[in-house]
DNA sequence: TCAAAAGTGTTTCAGATACACCCATGT
DNA sequence: ACATGGGTGTATCTGAAACACTTTTGA
């Protein structure tokens, strides 16, 4: 029997994009009460789980996601970890905690991750919960730390586009240069020139144009391009033309 | 009685510049058999300590390098967690956790900080134990994970400063403009070319030009200049001037 | 034929790079 | 007087920013 650390959890903070909203992906946590059956607790928190004793933290996360939409060899990185004393220490958190057979006087310390997915890749399951994307901007108050979760998450996140080439793990394979734009427009909430960015872009010898154009648009369809993380990595020097 | 956390500690990498390298405080760990008196374990480590329970792990970084410096507001940051379950399983490991009271079972992680002084701001003191500054590229075999934990911290270090103004934590209040070219260049050990490195800081309105030159030294006196944060805060616009 | 997004080029300006000599001080 | 590091300017090139119209498709 695999043991449960009960001082350690991941947290993942699940990135998606819809075609026009960075959406973070969020979990119903709903109680109810024993006796009366009443809905005590009814908020949202981030995806979060244990750790198995045995367990590195980075499968930990790569478990939660796989659990969560079926997919393997999710971009995922470790961002901050979270250990204030006082973290689940609200009223709700410590009778989640107890209701769930845990010690609310413990502390538990969580490592955050987040994630990057194509949200058309993802049918979303999880274990009977309620599970859904919400957008970035419409994310109300979470439980437990989550909102500083999710606050951190973002921020790392904004920083890192400007120097790795991660957006691409947001879109589906092949996809069109606007659609990149609009990632960018999308995480750091402004707007770019089309023509800047496509020039730009066209340094980078990693995105392949692909003799393949959209079809089914009502409107000139767009040559769609690919990531070759091959490419990237033989041209490292490149790294920085990332900051756009 | 404050009780300590027997899951969670925190590792600081504390860099310091000695005027031209790069280096990083290092602890020697010594163990003598108990019976023969035989010295058994003669390595060393990076400076940590362990988590009071009620206590928050910035607070716990802090206490180790006021314990080490005798300086308050050092510049600290979280840069990774260092949790895998093998991290102190070697057989040197897990005899010195045993002599030190630990159970060697357990499973501990590590919140890794990286710490920024000026070593001539620095008195070293710890308990005792006998503390170094040692050239980052002469560290040899470390204790625990310590080598992963370094080599993060300074490639955490080695991007930080292309994007935060943090380089001058590493030198005395009033330095010139050779030292702080100096830094850059130890931390990211590459050249820069002086004529260009000094007009890109002339932009950073937060570098300050003070009426005083150097004294003593037998050369032509160079200016001092001071960082200010205040301007700093002020023009954060000018962030990405950092780049170098 | 219209609506919708794709795609494209020029000008101007700021900053990156490359590069070599004279200056002020202590010994 | 000499050794040492301080301090400065110019020319060239690359990339950033600002900006508007034509093209291709489906409805």
């Amino acid at each position: 029997m695999r043991q449960i650390s009960q001082y350690l959890s991941v947290d993942c903070v699940l990135f998606g994009y819809n075609g026009s909203e960075l959406e973070v992906l969020i979990v119903d946590r709903t109680l109810n009460d024993e006796k009366s059956g009443e809905l005590v607790i009814n908020d949202c928190t981030l995806t979060g789980n244990h750790v198995y004793e045995d367990e590195p933290i980075e499968e930990a996360a790569n478990r939660v996601l796989f659990d969560l939409t079926g997919l393997d060899n999710v971009f995922l990185e470790q961002f901050k970890t979270f250990a204030h004393p006082n973290r689940l220490k609200r009223p709700n958190d410590q009778l989640w905690l107890k209701s769930t057979g845990r010690n609310p006087e413990a502390r538990i310390i969580t490592v955050g991750f987040y994630s990057l997915v194509a949200t058309d890749k993802v049918k979303l399951q999880w274990k009977g919960r309620n599970v859904r994307w919400v957008p970035v901007s419409e994310v109300g108050e979470l439980a437990f730390d989550h909102n500083l979760i999710l606050e951190e998450a973002l921020r790392t996140l904004q920083t890192r586009i400007k120097y790795e080439p991660i957006t691409f793990e947001l879109l589906p394979d092949k996809f069109t240069l606007t659609q990149l734009q609009n990632v960018y427009e999308a995480i750091w909430g402004i707007e770019l020139d089309k023509r800047n960015f496509r020039k730009k872009v066209a340094r980078m010898k990693y995105l392949i144009q692909l003799d393949e154009k959209q079809t089914g648009v009502a409107h000139k369809p767009a040559r769609l391009y690919v990531f070759s993380r091959d490419v990237y990595d033989k041209t490292k020097k490149e790294l920085f033309d990332f900051t756009i």
